[in-house]
DNA sequence: CCTACCGATCGGTAGG
DNA sequence: CCTACCGATCGGTAGG
């Protein structure tokens, strides 16, 4: 609790201003949206005039770009322990895999917000590479779903369409979620991998339904 | 098949150019959002001058709203016959509110993600009165999910965290459902329902699993 | 990181 | 529905 002043930082100046930048872009992109939000605005939050951001970032786009790729890194991340079965069960699976993307939606709201809505506004090849990540992301939910339906633990179901039904519900969570609000991350992790999993397994195996 | 021409259409030309500017626009915002669109971008689209759009409409914002609240007006429609259960089981109930849901989405694409994601560029009190009424076709969702569960059909689930599980999921379709696609409205809306259906009911009625 | 400035574009109006 | 135009703002650069 003491205050110990700063000691040592260990990040150079100049790529604190960087992220700075990034943290006020995400703030506004999320809020106004990409092409809602001027230069100026985000400068003034920073009381900087706009013209100085350009000493630390080479274009707005390039904001955008360090913001929605940071958020694919995170979300690629959480899922690489869950890329491949291990022993581990379809159910176990899923599970971890939905409780992993909750985490990095609502510990990054503003940028997973930006990531979800305002990759349109990339560049052709940046925006190319960014909606690749997105469709390997899903892809990697197709398969553990695949993994159940081949295992006969889950019900057979279209895992393409299974996928996107979980990962849309998931992302609508950036929609409403507040850190402040009645319900953390992790319960609402397992309340949506309760509802999804009763959906895919054959076999009830009675969830945790708390209230 | 036959072209038999345009025989009658008894809507009066001034009404039909505002719907064409709405019809113009609405896919432009959803292309590139309503602050990345210009007026001049929605005349050019209709072969006009972008001053000529204000003899028909009064500023960009009273285009994006008759867009968002048509929009809206089509959901309630749809759903106003389940606002009572009138006997309906809480099974039936739910899978016909997912059905008129996703058939006014996937018949109405592009005003549907306007509705869905530009609201929030309205003025502040059109923006409440478009969030007022999101409010109440959730709230829908979650009464007839609440009679599930009441009744004892449904498992005791957080209704507003299962309706907000279901709806994210039905609005995730207006971003890949293709009118051209391999999928029909009808297809998804079952595979949808059957998916959410299964995660509530308590019995396994063993819903129906096509391929 | 600042001041000063660039050309382009914005939503919208005047007047016909 | 057009031409001509308004002030404001846009992303970005020059030069210090």
């Amino acid at each position: 609790m003491a205050d110990f002043g700063l000691v040592e930082q260990g990040t150079p100046i100049a790529e604190t201003r960087r992220r700075q930048i990034e943290g006020v872009a995400s703030a506004l992109f999320r809020e106004r949206g990409y092409a809602g939000t001027g230069m100026r605005e985000i400068a003034r939050g920073l009381q900087l005039r706009g013209a100085s951001l350009y000493a630390h970032v080479g274009s707005k786009e390039d904001v955008l770009f360090s913001i929605v790729e940071r958020a694919a890194d995170r979300f690629a991340k959480a899922l690489s322990p869950y890329l491949h079965a291990d022993g581990m069960s379809p159910e176990y699976r899923l599970r971890g895999m939905v409780r992993a993307h909750v985490r990095v939606l609502t510990d990054n709201l503003e940028d997973s917000a930006v990531f979800l809505h305002e990759w349109r506004f990339l560049s052709p090849e940046r925006r190319s590479e960014i909606l690749a990540r997105r469709d390997s992301h899903e892809q990697a939910f197709r398969d553990a779903i695949a993994a159940g339906t081949t295992g006969g633990e889950f019900r057979l179901v279209d895992e393409r369409l299974a996928a996107r039904n979980l990962l849309s519900a998931l992302n609508g969570i950036a929609g409403w979620w507040r850190a402040d609000g009645p319900l953390s991350a992790d319960q609402i992790a397992e309340a949506y991998a309760d509802l999804h999993l009763s959906g895919l397994l054959t076999e009830v195996s009675a969830p945790t339904t708390r209230s």
